[in-house]
DNA sequence: TGTTTCAAGAATTTCGAAATGTCAAGGGAA
DNA sequence: TTCCCTTGACATTTCGAAATTCTTGAAACA
């Protein structure tokens, strides 16, 4: 959740522009585009409706936030993503994620608490859907997943930390939807993982948590890393041509 | 240097939008507009030439980056300072750019050095002209200043990590700009602090640089408060009439 | 054959005006 | 008087087309 939603929230109503942008985003976020390829303003006009201004309008602000690149006179295309780009991001990720955590534990009052309780329940008691999970990028679990990993920082004193961390995690999301479709079954043990987390969180044990944090975002990316090395899908994707068709589902 | 600069760099050639983004953001980090003042657009593309599209896009940019607040149906302000927004902002810039040298000192290669060296001795050589500083947004001791501080996060194998770190400060250097009005003769040994950075970054002393940069971030942070309770001109900003005159100088 | 130039076509970028919404002052009703 | 509704002026937002720039493909040249 960006500094969109922050916006909409203040007053009831909103604009054109606000929505076209967190529908964009939403599409880029799931995976409608694949990275690297072009996104023609005529495309775009038709499919959300907008005008051309709009549209760019959404666009700079995309690129702002990495999801998108822009080079003059050349339009705008979806951030490629590669494996270089991927341990980049993982860096980044733990670096930051983890200070804010750590804030987050230090600092956090009894309302963070109760919140991180609720979000972890809420994750607890949403199954993972597999194939809700693949088609859609508003499935149940996505949405009690990132609220989770939300709360957890919101603790923190710094709210642009707290922004920092959610933007990186967006990018992040990206590649998991891309890696996801070369390898559905990650069988690994992610519900463990948050209700340890949770817990060290609670107990205050800064050092433990950050720690199992740290791991959780790591083996996500060595994950993914793994699997493109051996499919070799991201190279694929990195190089796309203009004329491969844009949207892919 | 944002985003922006990299994709000008790409192609020789730029687009009036991202001139005038350029314009915009010195024009907002040098002090001009008064921060929580409003930018209404009419004012805007006067002063820019250019129409009140490429206005916009510009200004969904710098909101994306803090420098700029937006509301529906109420136009843009510049971002409004404030103490406790000013606590928010040093404590994340402690975090990530303290991360971000802890990086670039453990990964930094020789070319690295070589940078920092440079970077430093150009720093070292330019002396702070009050007057010009004061007056112009482009003097070149800032110029240098921020040169310095770039080199120094370099090493760190994340751009992403990087180029946040570059995005906080340049929110810092607007709080600054309004603090240094009320204060000009801010006589801290900066010279020194940055002198004792680069060798100890050079010495590949990770803990000492680490530390000295903390305080260089706290220290900065904690005189403009004190000045600013002092005199307390962060409130008759925080919340300037939108009749006032936006143009400061 | 390979390279360069040029023109048509397509896409991006920019503009100015139309549409939409906000805000405050003024007038009427309770 | 106080409150609420209307109304007009002003600002923001959106649109559709004009202007500019890039791309493509073929023709001309070495």
């Amino acid at each position: 959740m960006g500094r969109a939603s922050v916006r909409a929230m203040a007053s009831g109503r909103s604009t054109r522009g606000e929505e076209v942008y967190q529908r964009i985003k939403a599409d880029l976020v799931g995976g409608t585009f694949q990275p690297g390829s072009k996104l023609p303003s005529a495309m775009l006009t038709q499919r959300y409706g907008a005008s051309a201004s709009v549209i760019r309008e959404g666009l700079s602000r995309l690129v702002e936030q990495g999801l998108v690149r822009s080079e003059p006179q050349q339009g705008y295309r979806v951030a490629p993503i590669s494996i270089a780009d991927l341990e980049d991001l993982a860096t980044a990720r733990c670096v930051i994620e983890i200070q804010a955590l750590k804030l987050s534990i230090e600092r956090g009052d009894l309302a963070w608490e109760s919140s991180l309780v609720a979000a972890h329940h809420a994750l607890e008691r949403t199954p993972l859907d597999l194939a809700d999970y693949a088609s859609s990028r508003n499935d149940p679990w996505t949405i009690v997943h990132r609220r989770f990993h939300e709360v957890l920082l919101e603790g923190c004193p710094s709210q642009r930390l707290i922004s920092v961390a959610i933007a990186l995690r967006d990018s992040g999301e990206l590649y998991r939807r891309w890696s996801q479709r070369a390898d559905e079954g990650d069988i690994r043990p992610v519900a463990q993982e948050h209700r340890l987390i949770t817990r060290a969180a609670l107990d205050r044990d800064v050092t433990r948590a950050c720690q199992l944090l740290e791991e959780h975002i790591r083996l996500t990316a060595c994950s993914i890393t793994a699997r493109a090395r051996a499919e070799g899908f991201m190279d694929v994707s990195a190089v796309v041509d203009e004329h491969e068709p844009a949207v892919a589902r």
